[in-house]
DNA sequence: CCTTGACTTGAACTGCACTTCAAGTGGCAC
DNA sequence: GTGCCACTTGAAGTGCAGTTCAAGTCAAGG
């Protein structure tokens, strides 16, 4: 089943120019045309997911494209990938207290509210309702 | 107790450029000079700190210069805030997956790495170890 | 066949978060 | 007092991930 860039844009949500800068720095390919106009096949949208997932995580597209072709020799590479897994644990807390923060901060009536005492311990971490 | 730019560069883990950045966009305020020289009282690494939760969060220096002097009456910011929270929700959801995609990568045996079922059912959160 | 609209291209541009540069200043240690 | 080094400034530059532009092409529908 073939894909058009209209349609791999929508379901990837991704910008045509998008994809197309991704092809020009080979993250991914079409896999033929009609005529001129480029067609995907659906792993393209996995491949996409999973290249989204990472800029989220945030990889550079350099990265990415390495990661793409990594095998398990690449030793160097597998070490960026366990070093980064344990950076993102960590980030993961902060976003997470992040969340609870915003989430207090929607319905707080402190003036400001970044300066309400349970925004900033949302933010640090600390559960305030309990008392060491 | 005021510290210099280069001891808040150092305890915030941001280049002094940087802090001299935030201040022109009214990020940050320095407490006075010692000459020429900022000063900044230790709150400002409060200060840091948030900013630099709100930016791993995905939130843009202008936004987070919002935000800072955001108060309850400030109701479509509130809107903002909340929206954000839940899509945070689901990027940490989806972070998570990555990093135990990462996880397995740095261990996995299968070429290209990417393409092993393992990592791609972790990927899309999938607990390969079980059957529905 | 004709028309239309969405594709194509390469190169220039944009937005954002910084960083660097070059020339000057001045705190502080000796 | 002297000298060194890290600060200062404003403006230009950098890196990155795209986007837009202008001119051309062509698939597909009527």
């Amino acid at each position: 089943m073939l894909l058009d860039i209209a349609e791999v844009a929508r379901r990837s949500g991704l910008a045509p120019s998008a994809l197309r800068f991704y092809e020009r720095r080979g993250l991914i390919e079409s896999s033929g045309r009609n005529g001129l106009r480029r067609t995907y096949d659906a792993g393209t949208l996995g491949r996409l997911a999973l290249i989204s997932c990472a800029r989220l995580a945030g990889f550079s597209l350099a990265q990415i494209g390495r990661f793409l072709v990594a095998t398990p020799s690449d030793t160097v590479l597998r070490a960026r990938m366990a070093e980064r897994a344990e950076e993102l644990d960590q980030e993961i807390s902060r976003l997470t207290r992040m969340r609870d923060s915003l989430r207090h901060a929607a319905i707080c009536t402190h003036t400001p509210l970044v300066e309400c005492p349970e925004f900033k311990a949302r933010i640090e971490g600390i559960d305030p309702s309990r008392t060491p």
